[in-house]
DNA sequence: GGGAGAAGTAGACGCTGTCCACATCGTGAT
DNA sequence: ATCACGATGTGGACAGCGTCTACTTCTCCC
């Protein structure tokens, strides 16, 4: 579900040029995607990015600033992996006819989608979370030109709720946070903490548990009278890659 | 609240006893706390502690096999500073005759303690949570010989909300997880992600709005009918130091 | 055709963690 | 009381790291 690193097309009409080596820039950004993938952001060295593209050392210092403007810029990249495997898991979801159960479906989409990006690479899941600066507190970031924010789709699904009658407007506010909150320190527990080590049906039920107990915690009550919210879904969890 | 470090006393006395230094090893942790308080773990260097206690850089190889066993240590003691603030935090609980009350109350506590540790310590946070090793999924820490785990606080307090009928006993597997993922997701996101540049008024009232949906999520509905657990405490949250 | 400036190179500096050999000290066995 | 031994700390060295200051090479545009 983790879409191609590194291809971008041509290496000679990019917006660089192609100087000697033809947009070092993004092959740095490639290489220091493969190395936080499996190591994290401590495993991200300069002077191995630039030995494993074959330049000198100090050639990197023409398109960054210091090594940290280079992790910002790895950051970015893993971030855009974290978008698009939420939009895909959205796009995924089966049609429905009803509204609120729609709406609902989305939230434990987007949740379950950042839990098991966080379990499928630990790694790029640190990275883009930890990387952020000031300006970044919005979660904007863009792919294939098209702004897809994480943050931003957990607003819609939620405003969405309350359009459907999923989601008592008086409970709307702050609602965001919690579920952010959820679902990011179970991705975190998962990926970095002692469920870890558990086998993976064990975390993926927790992770279902935990999503609804979120979902129920903004909604304030399990279901609302006589409707069901398919709170239990018969399709089997699928992790990206 | 956070409590003194490296205030053992003597220092002759101490089971390593004092060949040249006087218990280095204790020297180099309590040094590694101080830095890594302001820095995190990445500003834990093995040369500038050994500097810093007035000792060769090789000394510290006698106490520890390598950098990694030196930080695995200092998070050690870390994890206990968590522990006394959470453990104070339901210590200073008042007193009350209803035990539903008491003991959701100290679920709300065990949440905004650990909450306020994270935006009062980031370093000595991430640092408690991230170096876990496979042994360590109990959580187990002790501190002045007595066993304070966090996590058995936690696991302590919901089953005393079922005893108390505060919480339905059918949804007790599983809410120590939703508990722990709640509030850790919102300490890491107030610690270390775009919360942290938010003024602290803002981030208390989130803080708290977190911990009551995390409460209502696992107990399946705000509150029970006809009693009130005290879902807003007029006490004002007091963090840490 | 030639200058300007971007892109990459070479070498050095101080920092880090870690290894090896050596010095020192306290203590228990003799 | 002595002495050897093991625990503790030192000194020197090595490779790797990020980053700085020069210097070279290449491309584009006038």
């Amino acid at each position: 579900m983790t879409q191609e690193v590194g291809s971008h097309a041509g290496a000679a009409e990019t917006a660089d040029r192609a100087y000697h080596h033809g947009d070092l820039r993004q092959a740095l950004i490639d290489a220091g995607l493969s190395v936080t993938r499996v190591g994290g952001v401590d495993a991200l060295s300069l002077r191995e990015l630039t030995r494993a593209v074959g330049v000198s050392p100090n050639a990197a210092y023409r398109h960054f600033a210091d090594r940290d403007a280079l992790v910002h810029a790895v950051a970015n990249g893993a971030q855009q992996q974290l978008a698009g495997a939420i939009a895909a898991r959205i796009a995924a979801a089966p049609a429905s006819d009803d509204a609120a159960v729609a709406a609902t479906e989305r939230l434990r989409r987007i949740g379950l989608a950042y839990i098991d990006f966080a379990r499928a690479e630990p790694g790029w899941f640190s990275l883009a979370f930890q990387t952020q600066d000031e300006t970044a507190s919005e979660g904007i970031v863009t792919i294939d030109d098209e702004v897809v924010a994480p943050f931003q789709l957990l607003l819609d699904a939620l405003d969405q709720m309350v359009d459907a009658g999923a989601l008592e407007p008086a409970r709307r506010p702050y609602a965001e946070w919690a579920c952010w909150a959820s679902v990011h320190g179970f991705a975190d527990i998962a990926a970095h903490g002692p469920l870890q080590w558990q086998p993976a049906q064990v975390v993926d039920a927790l992770a279902a548990s935990v999503v609804e107990s979120a979902i129920t915690g903004v909604r304030g009550t399990p279901a609302p009278p006589g409707a069901s919210l398919g709170e239990t879904t018969t399709e089997p969890v699928q992790r990206p890659e």
